[in-house]
Parts: C-alpha cells; sequence; structure tokens
DNA sequence: TTGTTCATATAGATTTCCTATGGATAGACG
DNA sequence: CGTCTATCCATAGGAAATCTATATGAACAA
C-alpha cells in the first residue's frame, strides 16, 4: 500500500478541493493534508503532473497571478466538464469501495 | 479511477481472501469477485503478478495439487508474515480512507 | 548574506495494472 | 468422435500513476 495516497485518487481529491473555490497548486496540496489531518501526503511530483492531465482533459482551467504572499502562482479552477468527472469519479471510487468492504468483512470463525 | 479495482488494493484482497482458507489463483479471484458482487473485477493478468510478489515476499506458500473439478491447480496458503503485512495493509489503507473521507466531506454551501 | 519557505515544474525510476496471448485439460453436447 | 466452453496457470508488453530527485527562482527572516 501507498504510503502518502490511495492511487488512482488524487484527481478526485483535487477537483474536490477546487469545488470549493480556485486554488493554486501549492496551496492544493496543503489544504488536502490539513483537511485530511495530514493522513494524506501530497508530493510535488505527483501534484503537477496530475494538474496537468486536468488541464489537458479540460477538467480545470490555470492563471497565472500573485499570492496572498506576493509570489507568482498559477490559479486552478474547475469546469463544469470538471465537475462532471467528479462525480463519475465519486460513484466509481464509492463503487469499489463498496466492493472492498465487503470482502474486507472480517471472517467469521467457526 | 480504475473500471477493475482500486489500484494497490489488490495483495490485500487476496491476503484477506486467504485469511478463510487456502484456495487456488482462480478460486481467489472468482472469491473476490462474488463477495463482491462484481463490484470488483480480478484480470488473470494483475492476479498471478500478484501471486509471485506475495510468494517472494514469503507472505503465501504455495502448492500443487487436484481441484474438486479434477484439474491440476496451485493452492495458497497465508502465512504468519502475511497475516501480519495483512494488518499493516489494513491499518494502512484505514488510514488513507479516513483521510479521503474527510477531504471528500459536503461542500457547506453559504 | 545565508537559510527557509513558498511555488512551479520535469526527468527518471518504480510499481501496478490491464490487454493480449499462449498453453493445457475436463466435461458437455452434438 | 469432434468441437466448444469453462477451468486453470502464466508471461510479455504496454500504459498509467506515483515517488524521488533535481532544478529554478523569488520573498522574507535572521
Amino acid at each position: 500500500m501507498n504510503k502518502d495516497l490511495l492511487p488512482g485518487t488524487l484527481e478526485m481529491l483535487v477537483l474536490q478541493t477546487l469545488l470549493r473555490g480556485p486554488l493554486h497548486g501549492y496551496a492544493i496540496a496543503q489544504s488536502i493534508e490539513q483537511v485530511s489531518d495530514d493522513l494524506l501526503q501530497v508530493e510535488e511530483g505527483s501534484l503537477y503532473p496530475a494538474l496537468q492531465r486536468l488541464l489537458r482533459e479540460g477538467w480545470v482551467t490555470a492563471e497565472w497571478g500573485v499570492s496572498a504572499r506576493n509570489r507568482k502562482v498559477r490559479t486552478y479552477l474547475i469546469t463544469p466538464e470538471g465537475r462532471a468527472q467528479l462525480e463519475r469519479e465519486v460513484s466509481s471510487f464509492e463503487r469499489l469501495m463498496k466492493g472492498i468492504t465487503q470482502v474486507m468483512k472480517p471472517v467469521e470463525e467457526a
């Protein structure tokens, strides 16, 4: 099992995070870590490629700006297509989770 | 999101399945699919490499035998190390799930 | 001026999974 | 008897996602 993330869930987490409002990359990572009480770690080498994928698919848009700390940042915004994709990801994830839960149910001892 | 499995969970599912008793590969796949009500699909191209990994790590042992359908089968048995590994995988998985759940909590509208 | 935090990004390696393929045998069905 | 389907094992090759490591640079604190 992965130490930082459950593989395959990063894009869903990013889209969900952007549902609360536009954020730049670094802030997205921080948000996921904080909201998860540091149960999840988002490595930069995972995040930025994921954002590239989301951009390429049209699920987010981005524009350059300046952060509250006066640094050059690229701010991401979820698109309507991104919202639809998020819904698909969530229902797929829930489906798989349901399956896993059933398999992982405790074994009844004889 | 993956259509068949949540990436990174297959070994945990296999070890858990073997907790109920030794099974051969094909039967492991069938068991996971049936117990999950077909929410999970286990492709042979995923399963057999996973079993090789489990063998290599010493988490299962295997021996050749004959199935109830009179076919030559390789039956897998979870080892004590495998049980310990399963516990680690489960707690890691639960930790990640908890983090995901927190991030995926509905956004409160203003 | 030195170090730390913030911030973006890519290259490369690793891992895992899926698709496709290649066997082989048992048993059903015609 | 021949063919088809289901059972069973396994690997090769490719695709995708993640992590490690690295590079770059600005802002700010000490």
